[in-house]
DNA sequence: TCGCATTCCTAACAATGTTAAATAATCATT
DNA sequence: AATGATTATTTAACATTGTTAGGAATGCGA
């Protein structure tokens, strides 16, 4: 009784046929061009067929995001252990958030709301136990960069979300145009720079 | 013969009336609510009469951000001029950029592309003369932080940027539900938190 | 008064997300 | 194998979006 079973496994592979085909054309095109209608055209099915395997486009893009957490998190954890020291840690995974926005800018966008992705308020709730799994990766790495007196007392969660929002920051301004895309390698230099400050500024205790 | 003035103050009016409807429709629902006819059914005209106005809701949306540019311009010079201490200008800079944000929310984000606003692209030249100018206010007062000596050398309008993408950061986190809303003061506290820490590695010239 | 430009409206278009209803395909059971 | 039920898929449509075409008013200068 296979059958059942073959039918599910034809259902999964739809739903990320339709997955595949609304990225690849937010890639190829933006956000913005992702429309039921084109993502049902690429999979050559009728427009209405979408609705079997996703409740709404914003469920589609919830997925989609969910999606782009988990490669965001295997590529930062890849990072992580390609390295044992504390420092390089850090420093290898701040390249992999910075070389994974701009590999995959459809994927950030999604994650962060930029591009003309509607699916991020403020009310909303982000039940993405991957974004939690990022944030906790920076914490546990960070951590280790901090001096162990005091540790307790430091408020770790709060200096990485100082370094997320610098970085998140930096790419935000890039992607809307607000700082030229020529400026990106600077921008890049920049925020290790503040972030080594930073550091510093933290393990000696003055932050 | 002041016929022709009267309809130029008139015509001014119209446009001003509609830019005001636009804004308080976002202020109350969001961007997203901010539709032609919604906007033309508060000032009680039909959908076509706005284009006689504006060449198209991009447009309309543009002049929005550009009005949005010059309040938040004129916050940022009143807190500049209530103090002389550089220190405190900055400080008083740096609140005053906190608090517009959440005072007006619908300003900020059609400012920054944030809540659904579609302007803000890579490739999209944004030529508001007042974006210039809050980065020049900001450069010169920093550069009033900064220690005399090497000042030539340094990178000031990249120490701009790191901070203006730490606040920005900050904020588009808070606004798109990443952080949570409850998490805004303490969010406020670590931007203050960091800024002080640049600012001293920055004077021993460790940055 | 006539012509002309401005202002505004009604009607419509195409594109969007989405739903209803009907049809085709597939499967389990007899 | 035939049948009834479930599932998959489509066609047609609806409401909402931005936007345009075409035509009335309106008021100005000649």
């Amino acid at each position: 009784m296979g059958v059942k079973e073959r039918r599910d496994r034809e259902r999964l592979e739809m739903r990320q046929a339709i997955l595949d085909s609304a990225r690849e054309i937010a890639a190829k095109e933006g956000w913005q061009a992702v429309t039921i209608r084109r993502v049902a055209e690429k999979i050559e099915y009728s427009p209405p067929a979408i609705y079997e395997y996703f409740e709404s486009k914003e469920a589609l893009l919830e997925e989609e995001a969910r999606e782009a957490f988990g490669i965001f998190l295997a590529d930062l954890i890849a990072a992580r252990d390609a390295h044992t020291d504390p420092r390089e840690r850090l420093r290898a995974m701040g390249d992999a958030y910075w070389n994974f926005v701009w590999k995959h800018p459809e994927l950030y966008q999604v994650i962060s709301g930029l591009g003309g992705v509607n699916l991020c308020e403020p009310g909303h709730e982000h039940p993405h136990s991957e974004g939690n799994q990022v944030f906790e990766t920076f914490r546990d790495v960070l951590q280790a960069n901090l001096p162990a007196a005091g540790r307790a007392a430091d408020d770790i969660e709060g200096r990485v979300m100082i370094l997320w929002s610098l970085y998140h920051g930096f790419i935000a301004l890039l992607m809307t145009g607000r700082i030229p895309m020529e400026s990106r390698d600077r921008a890049r230099a920049l925020a290790g720079q503040a972030v080594d400050g930073l550091l510093t500024a933290w393990r000696a205790g003055r932050g």
